[in-house]
DNA sequence: GTGATTGCAAATCTTTTGCACTAAA
DNA sequence: TTTAGTGCAAAAGATTTGCAATCAC
């Protein structure tokens, strides 16, 4: 069990981003990231909230996941059409995504090397690499 | 320009993979075979199809898409939440994702070289690696 | 107070589905 | 024939949007 991140980290958090500390906003950081590494949909969080009695709306959930992806508290992972996850790892890492169960798994970052990179093309910038190794059940 | 292929060829290559050659799957696979290495979102090829007058509907360019897909003759490509593109290069290779446009561009599997890739999880089988480089224009 | 944030419901977008009709073998 | 494939329109899912009400500062 992590300990409970106290509110004023939390509130410190998303003040150092730009972000007003709005108690919706601190229940979904709370949630997000008083637990280790954690791959959320947008839908799972809203349910989390829901039963931990924090009343938000999907909308709002959408709204932070988006903001905080954007100020780099979390990192969108795309694996499957039409669904999107977030991912409270944030440092340079990649993903086993079992197929079977739609869950994600990270790989530290200095467990995939990758040699030989092509440069980008010309006027064009390296944002990130995603490497995704898909994995199911053995046949 | 790639000279067309004879319909004889496209019409082998789906009795090959246990698909009917059908009027609209033979049109299908002429617009995405006969001009090289594509990208293609299934609204993009229906809109090729109509324009190409060759009358298809939505759901038939679906159904093709992820018949061709099951049957190794197209490779999905998952790089955006809620939008899938099929790639008619189904050899071994990566991606470059051009954010600002939206557009694929494949890397030769030999330009990407991975070393020491975790083992996969226990009783999990590794069906496939994906190296997606998101790239945009330099800041 | 004032502007940022929220909630709700409606709208949007991509993809899937059910089923009668059509075509390939 | 017989069975697979098609088209349409409706349904489904995830996500976004518009706007009035509410909250943080």
């Amino acid at each position: 069990m992590a300990a409970q991140r106290p509110y004023s980290d939390l509130i410190n958090r998303l003040k150092t981003v730009g972000l007003r500390p709005t108690r919706q906003r601190l229940a979904l950081a709370r949630l997000l990231f008083s637990r280790g590494d954690r791959h959320l949909t947008a839908e799972q969080l809203h349910g989390e909230a829901v039963a931990a009695r924090v009343p938000v709306s999907l909308a709002t959930v959408y709204n932070a996941l988006h903001q905080f992806t954007n100020t780099g508290l979390l990192r969108e992972v795309i694996v499957e059409p039409g669904r999107s996850y977030f991912d409270t790892n944030v440092t340079d890492h990649h993903h086993f995504f079992h197929e079977d169960s739609g869950h994600l798994e990270d790989i530290a970052g200095e467990d995939v090397r990758l040699v030989a990179l092509p440069a980008p093309p010309k006027g064009k910038r390296v944002r990130r690499v995603d490497v995704i190794i898909r994995v199911h059940l053995g046949d």
